[in-house]
DNA sequence: AGGCTTAAATGAATGGTGTTTATTTAAGCC
DNA sequence: GGCTTAAATAAACACCATTCATTTAAGCCT
């Protein structure tokens, strides 16, 4: 076939991009390809590159998504939450639980690489900038005097706590100990951090 | 050719191994063909297959390796600190360290996934496992009142917290904060832990 | 020494992948 | 109805993991 105009450029991008989210979350990174994603949408994979320049390019975009779906998980059971110490344990728990519940989209956040040479756009640093942003917002209430250099270092070494289970709780490589309860050890690392 | 008998098969499966480590350190994952491994040695790709199963079981031997690098590099720098507080602190900067220095055989280790059904080697997880034991070890002396569950828990709670670090440290993907001295982020980390 | 057995090694094939490009198709306009 | 042009395709290229029939040579037996 030739032009068709079924669809807008935007409509398209739009079905490829569900197509692929569909695929990932279902097949994870090594069930993917071009042609299959081309195939849920009844196009040929010529087309996905008329609407994308390349496979990390749609990466990219699913990666924006996710982090903004992450966002979205972590403000929603956080912003009436008043206390800052119950705010950043709730957003803990909630970043675990995402890692859990997603793993397929979350492996693709946090461990797809770019090839050696190309950056992750700024775009997609900031989206995820943004979940640290909330946590450093919520420690700074916690300790009003402290300034903005050491505040920063705790708020990462808290998160990168956090982060770290997450990835416990996605993956079952690291099965050290028998901890099944993530909630719960995600507590444990927040409340001490929090001293 | 055919028979040619230069090497045993033992000495044929550690050539493979260490031609696919340096492959590995040079191009990571991304870089990675077993066509690659078989020019490296001088041997046809089906040869590979007489030694391997397959790519899988390539990879869960060298990972098997990475993993006694870790400990042996762990023990290297504990077991001469009798003070438990240092022995941990040390242990989590080493962890953290080679995590940063050798990025590519640390995502094979923990980010490569076997296919859907097949699960890693009990010989593999148990030398995971041991790396972990060694700070599960030193926490005991350290509270040597808490029952073997808390400790368990609390354990898995700080090396987490490491493990997170060091994801962070290896990837430039969680630029959160401008934080680039891990090594104060892991005492940091460790040393709110050790309340 | 010459033949036989058998393990070592190959080479080619199968069916997949990402990506590029010449070509075809049809929609909208004159 | 013909022309232009954008949309879409089909086929090609260069890889990839994996398998397997075939070839080669080493070691043994007569």
């Amino acid at each position: 076939m030739g032009r068709r105009n079924d669809h807008t450029r935007e409509q398209l991008r739009e079905m490829v991009l569900s197509a692929a989210e569909l695929l990932i979350v279902r097949e994870g990174m090594a069930g993917f390809s071009m042609r299959k994603v081309a195939r849920a949408i009844g196009y040929t994979v010529g087309q996905l590159y008329l609407l994308f320049k390349n496979q990390d390019e749609l990466f990219t975009v699913l990666n924006e998504r996710t982090a903004d779906a992450i966002y979205s998980a972590l403000l929603d059971e956080t912003e009436t939450l008043n206390d800052p110490a119950e705010a950043i344990r709730a957003a803990a728990r909630v970043y675990v639980r995402f890692a859990q519940r997603h793993p397929n989209r979350w492996q693709l956040l946090f461990e797809h690489r770019l090839p050696a040479g190309s950056e992750v756009p700024k775009a997609n640093q900031m989206k995820v900038q943004r979940l640290f942003g909330l946590v450093q917002q919520r420690l700074q209430c916690l300790a009003p005097e402290a300034d903005a250099d050491t505040l920063r270092c705790e708020a990462a070494a808290l998160w990168s706590g956090v982060h770290g289970v997450a990835v416990l709780a996605e993956s079952n490589k690291l099965n050290w100990s028998g901890v099944t309860d993530f909630g719960a050890l995600t507590d444990r690392l927040v409340d001490g951090f929090l001293k």
